[in-house]
DNA sequence: AGCACGCCGACT
DNA sequence: GTCGGCGTGCTC
């Protein structure tokens, strides 16, 4: 007997594919992972829960349909929960079922046959039964060795008063959201690990996100260090194929107990989940920019709510979003006010750089009271840590005759001078090429480094400093694999004294002999056209700042500099009484006035074409289209835009901003939309694509 | 998006 | 004479 079967298969959203398809074939349970022919060619899918009837659509004949081609019976379907999330992601992103379900499953998933996968799981099972397996692929197996399954307890330290108020609520609050605000080495990590013994000690699975991967080693090591004997897989990009199939599929068949991973991990397979942490909540890395354009945070949110998990948000810096909405009571906000030991957060100073001598016209990176600090550092031994968000020798090349700038020929945005191997690099579009003898337009040989970079930096400290032993981290000097490891382990050993970097270092890492950060130049987020770009330095100076004075033996002789042009901004002024609340309040109250997230909510309708031309008429098209819709007058549209780097690649990009006070309203428009846009495309021959983000970071 | 079919230019 | 350019159309 044939049933039929609602089925969400891997295709893009056109023409009506993006929903559910009936097949032929089952008896199967919603959940189970299937091969269903489409076209002339096989695609993986997803058998869904059946749809309600459409009175407006006659639903297609029997003999129309297809079988299905195969049926991963071996995997243990997917959960209601999990249908759920992918479904909402699906809906609230505006992207095709089966495209979000099967992009979030791991890509070794399709290839496999069901007898393959059997055995897979099978072995699996086995090893779990025996304990541990000694096989690569997680660090929690490194971590394991000849240790017996112990209890979780007696191993945790004493709490401070904040943290043990904290881990209360965690534990005590079924299925609430917390906003963890503490500032770096206030203890948020022990507050994790509290919570997540308490998950796992009532048998339930803990999920914990962090924002990169460079960021998953030294958690992913406390919390084996912590829960020995319990299974812990990490979830990433980073992983091969391989790894990232047997640790999803540890997570799926409820084996592992801890699953650790970046902003993709938020759709990890989970029949126990109990707890969901997201550390660094505020970090921008959690908001995916390709394909499905989600919140990997926003989504960790619902899918607690959905599950009846605990939410642990944690950040020193939260974003204004969550802030806001613990100032509403939606979230419940847990403070650590202090630094653990009794460690105070680094002095801040403002150096203000227009206060120095002007050498023939060209300002030096580093002023003189910041290099004597450096040098002061450097005889007691201490680490000092410069922070420039800018690799490469220099952002730009210029003629001293005719002006000429290295501009990229194919992205409206300058090619950086890399010195190390005399290279102008586009970062937007890769295009590199040797640096030209001498100036392609007017022949001039002269031709002189604009501004700086981490590598200038690096060599302007050598020389400031003699006998210094400088390290650079960048993305430059961390290419290869175990570079930035290799790097950070000479850091931790002491074999460096003055390390350059860019933001990559800004964040999480631990160093303990580290007394003075610098921001060498901060100013240039201060007046940039991102309305969240405040919100975004501020963070990241924090975060930097945090690095600083971690030993708290050293944290009351630590200091946090900034060289700016602006010393009385009130960013620095609230960052120098490392004040986030008042930071936040400003910028709240700023939001407001503007009408900007979170009192307002925004899409964005980008597009990418040949010309101008054709983005533009794109996007005025389908604002007049969009004028059809009643919802139109709750939403407003904006006039489409170039974005900040308007072309890369030779291809040109325009983006149109959508705003309403309500979310829903804002849904409405947007369901209503996308088959006009789809539609719309056809009669538009320059556009290359299109998409719809939803929340945009940036806009 | 794939992957077909389908009608016009330079090659073994 | 074919190989192949990508325009248009379809996929339960």
């Amino acid at each position: 007997m044939t049933h039929r079967l609602a089925v969400a298969v891997e295709a893009p959203q056109y023409s009506g594919l993006g929903g559910l398809l009936d097949y032929l074939g089952g008896p199967l349970p919603p959940g189970s992972l299937v091969r269903a022919p489409l076209g002339r060619r096989e695609v993986p899918g997803v058998v869904w829960d059946a749809p309600p009837a459409d009175p407006a659509q006659a639903p297609l004949p029997d003999e129309a349909l297809r079988p299905v081609a195969q049926v991963l019976s071996s995997l243990p379907p997917l959960s209601a929960a999990w249908r759920q999330l992918v479904a909402f992601t699906s809906a609230y992103y505006q992207r095709g079922l089966g495209e979000v379900a099967l992009s979030v499953l791991p890509p070794e998933l399709r290839k496999l046959d069901d007898e393959k996968l059997a055995r897979r799981i099978a072995k699996l099972r086995k090893s779990a039964e025996k304990g541990a397996t000694p096989d690569a692929g997680t660090a929690a197996e490194s971590a394991e060795t000849a240790k017996p399954a112990v209890p979780d307890a007696g191993l945790e330290p004493t709490l401070t008063e904040d943290q043990r108020a904290a881990v209360e609520a965690v534990t005590a609050g079924a299925d609430s959201t917390f906003l963890l605000h503490g500032v770096t080495g206030s203890g948020k990590t022990e507050v994790y690990l509290q919570a997540a013994a308490h998950t796992l000690a009532q048998g339930r699975q803990a999920l914990v996100l962090v924002p990169e991967i460079n960021l998953t080693p030294q958690l992913e090591a406390r919390f084996a260090e912590r829960f020995r004997g319990r299974r812990l897989v990490s979830l990433h990009s980073g992983l091969t194929p391989a790894q990232r199939l047997k640790n999803w599929l540890l997570a799926h068949l409820g084996l592992a107990d801890l699953v650790l991973g970046t902003r993709l991990a938020v759709f990890a397979s989970l029949p126990r989940l109990g707890l969901i942490v997201v550390d660094e909540e505020h970090d921008p890395s959690y908001k995916q920019q390709e394909g499905a354009r989600y919140s990997a945070r926003d989504l960790a949110v619902y899918r607690g709510r959905l599950e009846r998990a605990p939410v642990l948000l944690g950040s020193a810096t939260p974003s204004l979003e969550s802030w806001q909405r613990a100032q509403q009571g939606r979230y419940k906000r847990l403070d650590l006010a202090q630094r653990i030991g009794g460690g105070v957060l680094p002095e801040v100073r403002l150096v203000d750089m227009s206060l120095l001598p002007r050498t023939h016209g060209v300002t030096t990176a580093l002023s003189p009271q910041l290099v004597d600090a450096l040098r002061e550092r450097l005889a007691l031994g201490e680490q000092s840590l410069l922070f420039l968000n800018r690799r490469g020798y220099a952002p730009v090349l210029h003629c001293t005759e005719c002006g000429w700038k290295s501009g990229c020929p194919h992205c409206s945005a300058w090619r950086v001078f890399h010195r190390s191997d005399r290279t102008l690099r586009c970062h937007h579009c890769g295009f590199t090429e040797r640096v030209p003898r001498a100036c392609p337009q007017c022949g001039n040989l002269d031709l002189q480094p604009l501004g700086r970079g981490t590598e200038r930096l690096e060599e302007q400290i050598a020389e400031a400093l003699p006998g210094a032993r400088v390290a650079r981290i960048d993305a430059d000097t961390t290419r290869a694999a175990g570079a930035l490891q290799e790097r950070l382990a000479a850091v931790h050993a002491g074999e460096v004294d003055v390390l350059v970097g860019t933001q990559m270092i800004a964040k999480g890492h631990d160093f303990r002999r580290i007394t003075l950060v610098a921001a060498v130049n901060p100013d240039s987020a201060l007046f940039a056209s991102d309305f969240r770009a405040p919100e975004r330095l501020f963070a990241l100076l924090m975060q930097a700042a945090g690095r600083a004075g971690r030993d708290a033996s050293q944290a009351a002789r630590s200091q946090m500099w900034l060289q700016t042009w602006h010393p009385t901004h009130p960013l620095y002024a609230a960052l120098r009484r490392h004040d986030f609340e008042r930071f936040a309040a400003s910028q709240l109250a700023e939001r407001e006035s503007a009408g900007l997230p979170p009192y307002t909510h925004l899409a964005l309708l980008r597009a990418e074409a040949r010309t101008v031309e054709a983005a533009t008429a794109f996007l005025e098209d389908a604002a007049a289209r969009a004028g059809e819709f009643t919802e139109a007058a709750e939403v407003l549209i904006y006039p489409a835009v170039p974005p900040p780097v308007a072309r890369v690649a030779d291809v040109e990009r325009m983006q149109m901003l959508l705003e309403a006070a309500s979310r829903g309203a804002l849904q409405r428009l947007l369901w209503q939309w996308m088959p006009v846009l789809y539609e719309l495309r056809a009669a538009h021959k320059g556009l290359i694509r299109w998409a719809v983000d939803v929340d945009p970071l940036a806009i």
